[in-house]
Parts: structure tokens; sequence; C-alpha cells
DNA sequence: AATGACATGTAAGAGGTTACATGATTGT
DNA sequence: ACAATCATGTAACCTCTTACATGTCATT
């Protein structure tokens, strides 16, 4: 029996508290978005075999409203198997940046291109720098002092800075190449600048 | 017929000049580690899909040595299919940083375990960062002032940046949890003073 | 009346990792 | 002699994405 980051993912977010399918796609996006990400096709699945595991337990509500709402709680079990998770080594992490590939190749397009590439990388960065700033903000707001706000607050301003340093490379990389087009001069001596 | 990033990564790295797949698998670690990885077991069934679609060739070197490498060159067709593909939008970024994942977690876990995750996310970082300076140096000393290196130090620098970033993150975050756990005062306000 | 958020799921296929398997060449 | 690097590949399995499919509830 393998278990995958997926399946931990799960039980982290259910120690805090019990939540629905939707509920965790959400919170991973939102607090997590900067780090990780998962699909509800994944979710779904994954919380049937953490239930029949009994890492997790499942109540249907079944209120006035007559919902399909499934809530999931963690169970001892899971929450062992958790802690156990959490003493154990972190994988690598993976990266997956398809505009820099296409920036790599830049000698193979034109400026016009790669500038587009880079402002549309900048878009996406500063997009979810706001996010981050805006949750922050509204955590802030709640004055939420558990131990759990802590760790999110650590993680986001990972997000935040890594998202500052794409925004504030992508300014500097046009200027860059914008000069570079214009003088033709020696390339190599322009990147030297950057790197310096 | 639908082609995968990998299939142009492929191409983009042939488009320089012809190579192994062993110096591809090397190309991408060392220019490209920071946002992308391939495995051997991608490229060589990939190059043979690629040589099928004659998108490039092969050259087997039966020299003297008698050696088994096979040398991939891009051709013409391969050539504007990679250009077509630079024009096109890039995917979104996306990131699997499993130790953020421990951390967000970190109320379920002792104050060590943390500080020993951000540790070793500091340790690939700092590792990272040095073989990207490393290889800078490398380029800026062979005074490789073709358009790929002019791309390549600037893919590089945003790696560099980045892991920077990521570095001292780590090392905020490793005294805002000691504080954390020696005063044990109010954790959201440490933690904002992260944020602000 | 329409839109967006809430809510749950399946199927097929693409993409990627890990472990296995082998052997030559180069440098110390 | 030994280690590192060069060099190529397969098979099984796991993971993940995309497209599909459906329906409620709250707000404007």
């Amino acid at each position: 029996m393998k278990e995958s980051t997926t399946e931990y993912v799960i039980l982290g977010i259910l120690s805090n508290k019990p939540r629905t399918g939707y509920d965790i796609h959400k919170l991973v996006k939102t607090r997590m978005g900067s780090f990780w990400d998962i699909s509800y096709s994944q979710i779904y699945p994954t919380l049937r075999v953490l239930e029949k595991e009994g890492l997790i337990t499942k109540r249907v509500e079944v209120n006035e409203r007559e919902q399909n709402r499934k809530v999931y709680s963690i169970t001892k079990e899971g929450t062992s198997k958790l802690q156990q998770w959490l003493t154990e080594p972190a994988k690598p992490p993976t990266f997956k940046f398809e505009a820099l590939l296409k920036i790599a190749f830049g000698d193979q397009a034109s400026k016009g291109q790669i500038i587009k590439h880079i402002e549309e990388l900048k878009a996406i960065n500063t997009a979810q720098l706001e996010n981050i700033l805006s949750v922050e903000k509204e955590m802030k707001a709640n004055l939420n002092e558990s131990e759990r706000a802590f760790f999110a607050l650590l993680t986001l301003s990972l997000g935040e800075n890594l998202h500052r340093a794409a925004s504030e490379w992508a300014d500097t990389a046009i200027k860059l190449i914008e000069q570079h087009k214009q003088k033709g001069g020696t390339k190599h001596e322009q990147a030297c600048k950057m790197v310096d």
C-alpha cells in the first residue's frame, strides 16, 4: 500500500478541521497555490480510498436542505499516519515553467514574442501575488491566532517572496531584451549586467 | 498527433546544435534545472518519435572507437514546428514543493522537525544556487557571445533570484519559529512581522 | 432570469517516475 | 584498480490532466 502526497495533503488539511472535497480544493488553491495544486479528480477518489483505509470518516449532511454535501474528518489512525509522514524528509521540489523554456530558446523567435512571454509570466505572478496579499490580509483581520494560521502565514510569505522575485526579474529581463534589440551590441555583456 | 512539451524541449536544444540523448539530459539539468526537468526514460523514446515524424535525424557514430553514440540533428520541419510553438502562449507554471506542505501542517509536528525541513530546503537551494553561479561563470569565461548564450544567462538569472529568495526566506522562517518556541507568545503577531 | 459559487463525480489518456539492465571510456 | 562519467535503453507503475456530466443555492 503506497501513499501518494495527495493523501497526505488531504490528511493535513482535515487535521485542522472537517471539510468537504470542495473545501479542500479551495483551501489548497488559496493557501497553498504557490507550492502545490490538486484537482477534483484527484480529491474525490482519494477521499474514498482514505475512508476505506480508516484514516478519515465521512458524515453526509442530510439537513433540512437535503444536500449532497459530504463532510470528512480525520481519525486517530489518520492523525498518526500524518505525523509519521511529517517526520520523513520531503521530496526535492520540482518546477515546470514552460514560459522559461520558450525564453531559453529565444534565439529562434522574435524579440516581440519573447517579451510577450515575459509579460504573460509577469501578469500571472502579479495576480498570484495579489491573491496572496489578500489572503494574508483576511487572515490577519480575522485575528486568527491558531498554530495553523502561524504556519499558513509562514508558507504564504515564501510564495510572496518568490512571486516578487519573479516579477522583478521580468522587469529587468524586458529592459535587457529591449536594449539588446536596439543596440544589437554584445549580447553577452548585457546578460552579464543582470548576473553580476 | 499531440505534442508534449518534452518534444519541444528536445527540438529547442537540438536547434542550437546536434546532440545525443545523454547530452540533452545534461544540458536540461545544468542550464534549465531551476524550471524544468526531464529523465532518460522520457528522452530516448521521444527521440525515436521525433525521428519517425521527420522532425529530427539520427547519425550513428561509427568512428574508430565504435561507439553506441547517436547524434541527433533538427530538420527544417523540426525547426518550423519549434518556431510555431514559440509563438503560442505558454502553459501556466506549476510547482511541487513537498517541504512547504509539511511546514504548512507544522502544528502537527515538533518545532525541531519543521526547522529540519526548512534547513533541508535551504541546503537544496544553496546547492542549486552554487550550481547556477558556476555555470554562469563558466559561460562568461568562455566568452560565448551567441544569441543562445544571452537567453541562457537570462533564464539562469531567474533561477538565481528564486533560489536566493527561498534561501533568505528559510533564514527568516527559522528565526521566527525559534522565537515562537521560546516566547510562546502570540504566534500571529510573529508571522505578521514576516509578512509586513 | 442569469451568473457565479457550491458541490460531487467518471473515464480516458497523457505524462512522468522508479527500478531494472548493460556496457565503454576517462581520469586518478 | 577504482570511480566517475559517458552512453543507451525497457517495463511497470503511478500520477495527473482534460473533458465530460450533473445539479443546487444565493445574489443581483
